[in-house]
DNA sequence: TCTGGGGTCCTAGGACCC
DNA sequence: TCTGGGGTCCTAGGACCC
């Protein structure tokens, strides 16, 4: 199977609609103010030589890069570009596309060479998006996965049982797909730092630490198995949710009800575009600097606005009165349709 | 004033039931 | 008076991904 992956996705799109832009260091993030509370989306290449990356504060990065032209992020300009990449995807013959994200996808196909039906790929989506990308190629999606990182930009690479361990075995953890920063910190403590350390641990010694599901499933990531399936099935999201940062710290009672409105009607807008009924509730508060609370509820099957919008109010009354706030969210839970197969998660499931 | 927004899934602990 | 064991549901928190 294949694994395709745009190179610096959103950056490309700003610079196909903005030619002059071709070769200059460009950060885009936020709305393309750095003195907003913000975080970079994407960085060109130009502008990660100056050390900038996603996820980094907009306002250290356009420090970093005095000269970089920063932008406002537009999603839906990525959705459309997003959706004709998977469209020239799709038209491969044979090929079975899992979309994973805007910039990403799985494609399953039978082929005799696959360097060469990559290398076709990627020659098609340039003709028809005047995007480039990279492509790993794997005997499961784990390895194909990690084959792009390898790629690019715009190569190809291949990642088997057969070379796995040559290739990652000395890398360290965090370099696998689904181990971050914690994960990697755990399994340090426990004398593995390297992939090739996980894959030698017996999955039931992972168990004390990491639980009955994620502990055989850490030594499994480390040898690079998985699922060798590619599933098209159609994602049917299991909720919706919304949250916000502010620009200046919450603190009147009156401003939070007025946030949790607002909230409440973006997402209440999402759930009726779906046309299933609410099942549960999350409100989750950051309360400055960084402690963040979740507060849940379930709730009878309702799609009554007013009845949603009540039961938000609820929970905003558990908020701790007194304290600043910088981050409102609401996530509702829907009820899953009888007899979807769950569809696939880009994350967990389906490895 | 250094930390977005939209998602998914797993785990732990308590409540409750038989 | 003391207290098993299995199961489910709910809430809160954590981790990871794009």
């Amino acid at each position: 199977m294949l694994h395709v992956d745009l190179d610096q996705f959103i950056a490309a799109v700003e610079v196909l609609r903005r030619p002059e832009l071709a070769g200059k260091a460009l950060i885009v993030g936020g709305r393309g103010d750095p003195t907003e509370r913000a975080v970079v989306s994407t960085a060109s290449y130009e502008a990660r030589a100056f050390g900038v990356g996603s996820g980094m504060p907009l306002r250290i990065a356009a420090r970093k890069v005095p000269d970089a032209v920063i932008l406002p992020v537009d999603q839906a300009a990525y959705l459309a570009a997003s959706e004709q990449v998977m469209a020239v995807l799709r038209s491969q013959p044979g090929a079975t596309v899992q979309v994973l994200g805007w910039d990403e996808a799985f494609v399953g196909i039978q082929a005799e060479d696959p360097e060469a039906y990559a290398r076709r790929l990627q020659h098609d989506v340039l003709k028809e998006t005047r995007l480039h990308c990279s492509v790993g190629i794997g005997d499961t999606l784990v390895r194909a996965k990690v084959a792009t990182t390898f790629g690019k930009p715009a190569g190809v690479f291949r990642l088997t049982e057969g070379n796995w361990l040559e290739v990652m075995g000395s890398r360290p953890t965090i370099e696998l797909w689904g181990v971050g920063t914690k994960v990697s910190a755990r399994l340090a403590k426990l004398g593995i730092a390297t992939v090739a350390q996980l894959a030698a641990a017996k999955p039931d010694d992972l168990v004390p630490e990491f639980g009955p599901k994620m502990g055989p499933w850490y030594a499994q990531l480390g040898r690079g198995d998985g699922s060798r399936t590619v599933d098209d099935t159609p994602w049917v999201a299991r909720g919706h949710s919304r949250e916000t940062t502010f620009q200046q710290d919450l603190t009147g009672s009156g401003q939070i009800e007025d946030a949790v409105r607002e909230l409440a009607a973006h997402v209440l807008a999402d759930v009726a575009a779906e046309e299933r009924p609410v099942i549960g509730l999350t409100l989750k508060v950051r309360y400055a600097p960084f402690l963040t609370k979740t507060y849940a509820r379930k709730m009878p099957e309702t799609s009554d606005p007013a009845e949603v919008l009540a039961r938000a109010l609820d929970l905003a009354a558990k908020i701790e009165p007194g304290r600043p706030i910088r981050l409102l969210g609401l996530r509702a839970e829907m009820t899953m349709p009888e007899d979807s197969r769950q569809g696939h998660t880009p994350t967990r499931s389906g490895w």
